[in-house]
DNA sequence: TTGTAAGCGTTATCAC
DNA sequence: GTGATAACGCTTACAA
């Protein structure tokens, strides 16, 4: 493999100039430039980016710490934020977690190796399970909670909830049950507290049999939503917090002879692209994905350049889609 | 930060020691050993990866390229290459490319620039927009087709397809619908192949008319689904190649009044996590994602430390799966 | 504008 | 087993 001084030697200039040349091609001249594009098209040259980003004491990439790459919202996401440093020069490390605190820890080692420059997380900081991130390594959440800490971007989940709940309200529904993360979930606290918020301003009780806790699972909505199924005094609308436990919620209700929407409505959250495809149609909370990773990037970006983020949080709007899921109360 | 210096300075033995103890501690006495890693405590050292692998000539990392990490069975893949890669030191490259070969051309600059020290593909070569892989570049690739060369892991796609269309054909089916992906794409042409050997073999006529083109989107599977529901000799059942088409098949066959599978039996390919959610649970054909991710990420591995390939094609086997949107013709 | 040369932190090659 | 030291390919003062 040649290298920046077989370069030079073939331009006739020195190495310096072959390395300005390609670096900061303002500070040499015409004809050098000439020479030296010239001789690297001959002698076949890349240049070892290893060597640039060791003597440069900067890698050019970042981590992206996930939990699942599989989860559909997540994947755009990540999608989003390989596009954005992509067209600023970066490199994305995929870091798929599995939730196991051991293998973050592994992947945040790699920036205080000098892999990466920094790490989007994209996850909510867990109560029992938090990321322990050393103070030197820059970082960026999104997909986070009102109890995020630190850069974040995110979304307003209490109030998207709360418009959820607002809307099943406005439609007639007086018995509205939840299909919940784990409790101690950030994202399930932040949506179960827009969820109460709704109620209490329409002067309904907060019934806690009408909150079944999943985990975020299809499989879990699926089981989850059993429970409704054979009470008493069944609900007429379900808010599920993410769309596939209203996925298998919806299974779950028609297995059991339930329409939805007619017997029983049924809304998600995130907005995935099965979302529109299910039957029904399902009314869900739509994450601007897209612009979240893209921000995020961006936010981490300016971090690893050490200037200054002009906020460290960003609260972007969500929004509310209507399908063939949620209709009126109708016969039980 | 510190320094392999700083950390030899203050175990009192030379650099050349505490390397030694990091990456071959075996040649190193115990005492030494000791020294170091208390040495390594104090002065809180992290060795700088970028040095050692500018020094090693070898990134420890492989990109993995991929035409879209939102669609679920590629996401399955790249969370089993990343798994394994993890195994055994490697970082893992995202490089989503849009199925854009400029972008592709960019990764692939990435190990020639010494980023990466190999590329797992994830897509069949198309015929009019190859990939352009430098000899000297280390390649596996893994969901390829018959007209796939190079190093590769795949299923057998046209004896699937076969399987299908032969258990359609068990159930009573004579006219047997297709909705395939483009024309030209390999995978298309082989399970289109298989379907036309199963045909064949039962004495059946190749009827143009049943095959829909579309692109392996949903929305394409919405759409080509639409010219079955106006024919005057509406097929029984139709073998979509994947199962994102074959959930926007059943939606069209729904909204125009066609009970899935009572009117007609639909099936699917690649068993996405979706498929056992859907409504009828999508009768598919299910790729081994986890075993060919880990099997292409092995091969690789292989390339990369110079040794032979036991051989160059792995042909894994694909599991049909038998599932509610399938049964014999009936009413039309 | 250009060239010379000193590192960056590590590993590898020698001796001892 | 251990230590001195020369690379690795590049960037960047500093000098010209």
């Amino acid at each position: 493999m040649s290298n920046i001084r077989d370069v030079a030697k073939e331009a006739g200039v020195s190495v310096a100039t072959v390395s300005r040349a390609l670096s900061d091609p303002e500070k040499v001249s015409q004809a050098s430039l000439n020479k030296v594009h010239a001789a690297i098209e001959r002698v076949g040259y890349r240049p070892n980016m290893l060597a640039r980003s060791f003597r440069s004491a900067k890698s050019y990439a970042v981590v992206v710490l996930v939990p699942d790459i599989t989860n559909p919202f997540f994947s755009q996401v990540i999608r989003s934020i390989e596009d954005r440093a992509q067209q600023k020069g970066y490199a994305v490390l995929l870091g798929d977690t599995r939730g196991l605190p051991e293998r973050e820890k592994e992947y945040i080692r790699r920036v205080e190796t000098r892999m990466a420059d920094g790490v989007i997380q994209l996850r909510p900081d867990q109560p029992g399970n938090p990321t322990v991130m050393p103070s030197d390594v820059k970082c960026v959440n999104v997909c986070g909670c009102e109890s995020t800490t630190g850069p974040r971007v995110r979304i307003d989940n209490r109030g998207a909830a709360r418009s959820v709940v607002e809307y099943l309200i406005s439609l007639g529904h007086k018995r509205i049950g939840v299909i919940s993360g784990l409790k101690d979930n950030p994202h399930t606290i932040d949506r179960l507290a827009g969820y109460s918020e709704a109620l209490e301003a329409a002067g309904l009780e907060f019934d806690p049999a009408l909150i079944a806790e999943g985990d975020y699972t299809t499989w879990s909505g699926l089981n989850s939503a059993k429970q409704f199924c054979h009470m008493d005094n069944r609900p007429s609308a379900v808010m599920c917090m993410n769309d596939e436990m209203a996925i298998g919620a919806i299974q779950t209700f028609k297995t059991h002879g339930l329409k939805v929407p007619e017997n029983i409505s049924v809304t998600g959250f995130d907005d995935i692209s099965y979302a529109r495809y299910c039957d029904p149609n399902l009314t869900t909370v739509a994450q601007p994905a897209e612009e979240m990773g893209k921000l995020a990037m961006d936010m981490l970006l300016r971090l690893i350049e050490g200037q200054e983020l002009a906020q460290q949080e960003n609260v972007l709007p969500a929004e509310f889609v209507i399908r063939k899921s949620t209709t009126v109360p109708g016969n039980k």
